[in-house]
DNA sequence: ACCTGAACACCGTTCAAGT
DNA sequence: ACCTGAACACCGTTCAAGT
């Protein structure tokens, strides 16, 4: 069951913080926040704890900068494309940001912690900035810019943590846990909820065995997007 | 540093699971996640670990059932009034979980693992029947339902988790980290960004320092409640 | 300046044994 | 049925020592 080290000879470049932080990543995206440590990243980087220790602090600050990795190359996509309108710029970057959090569903927890515990930090004036730029381009006052670049932070945050699990189960090959059965799962337990506490619920478990999620994702925005351009 | 044990001697009244999930609760709410460990939890509690296993399967099982308790607790003070429109009641219910992460800022994360992972909990379906109950309420059709409620279950749940350590640091009475030095941080950070990759960012630092977590919280949620009602 | 690896304190969890 | 507490495997981190 653990992961066979492709390398336990001795390494030939020299270890760099990009190097831990890459290894880092991967060992997040094969086995979810319990991959991550420091054993296993010796062994991937054949090398002594004392030594991923000169180059980070500590395990946090490794997490932050595997985070931000991801981020970065998230957002810095979209410059490629000219959207046809700051509607289609907002959706590329909130889209950007959703696939990421489908491929490193680990993604999703830590950018709860980067931006609720170090604003200051780099992640967080990375995904403002994108989100913002668009913002700027839409019609709206400069006053309500803070107030609809958050908006549409937390809603594109919010929306791609609920689904990441949703998501990684969905081309997941490990046996047992495909999205259908999750799905189905889900919905399975929401109809067996009591009637008297749980009405509504029970009235749309059907519609979330039906739904895709990266349509709903997108369907939710336009719903901010009709109300920021009121 | 360490908080100083209440009941070294014999406890008196057995041992459950409802009173092993209210001491996690307060490990949890006194020094946040690292805070609940099963060492701490038998000293305070005045038992064994094997004590607690018999009332728990596990670590996580146990985030769970302490998660669920103050959900539980925030959205079912929300029947006791009756709102004067849907708009006002999905306040209420939002300011309720606003308010819940205010309270216990280890939420915000808890809250992004139990919807992610487990949907089928009692978690999920807590949030969604007291959101879908007002966008019921609401003048749009049937087959908008389970859009606008996960819209809106998306944006709650993602700016509440977001400004976590803010509020946090609002009513911390520790020393060194009070909320203006907390917003002043991040604003100067802000500022010396990059006048070339943060011209959006740079901008609206001020807007940061001046902002009020809950109106700011608010006013987005009326963004997207213009928009599901357009 | 950069790396090694043994050692330390601490963690979640188990389980034979008690009542 | 419920609880005890020693023990186990594993974790993040440190640090004297090497190059």
């Amino acid at each position: 069951m653990t992961t066979r080290t492709r390398r336990s000879q001795r390494r030939t470049e020299a270890l760099s913080r990009e190097r831990i932080v890459e290894a880092a990543v991967e060992l997040l995206d094969a086995a979810g926040e319990g991959g991550l440590t420091f054993r296993a990243l010796t062994e991937r980087l054949a090398t002594g704890p004392g030594a991923i220790y000169w180059h980070v602090a500590n395990k946090g600050e490794l997490l932050g900068a595997a985070t931000d990795a991801v981020v970065a190359a998230a957002v810095a996509l979209e410059p490629a494309v000219s959207p046809d309108s700051p509607q289609d710029g907002i959706r590329t970057v909130a889209l950007g940001l959703f696939e990421a959090i489908e491929e490193h569903p680990w993604l999703a927890t830590q950018l709860a912690l980067q931006l609720s515990r170090h604003p200051s930090g780099s992640v967080t004036p990375r995904i403002f900035e994108s989100i913002g730029r668009q913002v700027r381009a839409l019609d709206v006052p400069r006053s309500s810019w803070f107030t609809a670049a958050s908006a549409l932070a937390h809603y594109i945050l919010g929306a791609a943590g609920q689904n990441a699990a949703n998501a990684a189960s969905g081309r997941d090959p490990v046996p047992g846990v495909d999205r259908a059965e999750f799905l189905d799962a889900a919905a399975k337990a929401w109809q067996e909820l009591d009637p008297d506490d749980y009405p509504f619920t029970r009235a749309i478990a059907d519609q979330v065995r039906e739904h895709d999620d990266r349509e709903q994702f997108l369907a939710g925005l336009d719903l901010l997007l009709t109300g920021i351009t009121a």
